[in-house]
DNA sequence: TGTCCGAGTTGTACTCTGCAACCGGACGGT
DNA sequence: ACCGTCCGGTTGCAGAGTACAACTCGGACA
């Protein structure tokens, strides 16, 4: 295979990928959406943060992080602090529930991948993983000019 | 890094692409969506199928592939021919004016992908490629119970 | 104090999607 | 040949996810 080709078909099996991502979205966890489940995951790995942070680092509207945010705290899986240093702003963070729920989703997730990636070799496995995060980290902060997933498509 | 290690950083990675592509999603080429681009890119590799089939490709229902279908039609993109052996089918065909619009769109996709895999070695993306397809590839049929995509977040 | 800024909320509109009901052609058994 | 069933496709309806714009409220700085 020659590298111009390589790159087309890197091309063509992310935008696969994700087109199928977005298809089966909701559909294996239908508590926990694409958008719910890494906005969880991201305050469980920050441990708490603005909505407006989420926003910025998903490239989301702050409108559609405000009721993604609503619909969370609804459901219990996650509360807000009101700052007392600014009290414009609210701190979000994970609820029991909503750790518990985070857990098992992952869990879950983690199942798929484990039998659709059981027949890899060890090497090769980590090896698509260092490709995965050498392609994901990239320049990295113009999320606005993101080529990203072709156009992610 | 272990097996195991390999196969939670591909769930994340994978997943992290899965997130910004879906809030990426038609930002970049608004004159085709990704289901869009996807569609006429099938009706290209595949020389004309029917609605049915790309539904069941897809794993949409057919009553979204209906619409996409009659929105690529209107847009002049696409066109329908009865089928004569069946004159319940209509077999989709990319007009010229399809196939202008998806080569523009397909070269613009693969500039930013270019550029952004510029500076990997040859060998690294021919790897890249062939465990994508692998990945991509898995069982296949069985688009049902695929957990492919984690949840495909 | 007054003005400007930033965090969040809400109203509105649009797209994508799935489900269910429906239409009409095709096919098989009697 | 007739009827029941199956299948391809369309349409009505509902819901999720978003974006954009207008608005509220607290804070910062002159």
């Amino acid at each position: 295979m020659e590298a111009t080709e390589a790159v087309e078909t890197i091309q063509r099996e992310m935008t696969s990928f994700a087109r199928r991502a977005r298809a089966s979205a909701g559909r294996l966890h239908p508590e926990l959406s694409l958008v719910s489940y890494t906005l969880l995951g991201h305050l469980e790995e920050s441990g708490g943060c603005r909505a407006t942070d989420l926003a910025a680092h998903y490239a989301l509207d702050k409108s559609t992080v405000s009721r993604q945010v609503g619909a969370l705290e609804r459901a219990a899986l996650i509360e807000r602090r009101q700052d007392s240093e600014d009290h414009r702003v609210q701190v979000l963070h994970l609820t029991d529930a909503g750790r518990r729920i985070l857990a098992q989703v992952t869990e879950s997730r983690r199942t798929a991948f484990r039998e659709r990636l059981a027949r890899w070799p060890a090497a090769d496995l980590e090896r698509f993983a260092e490709y995965l995060v050498r392609y994901n980290a990239w320049p990295g902060p113009a999320a606005g000019s993101e080529p990203g997933p072709p156009a992610a498509p």
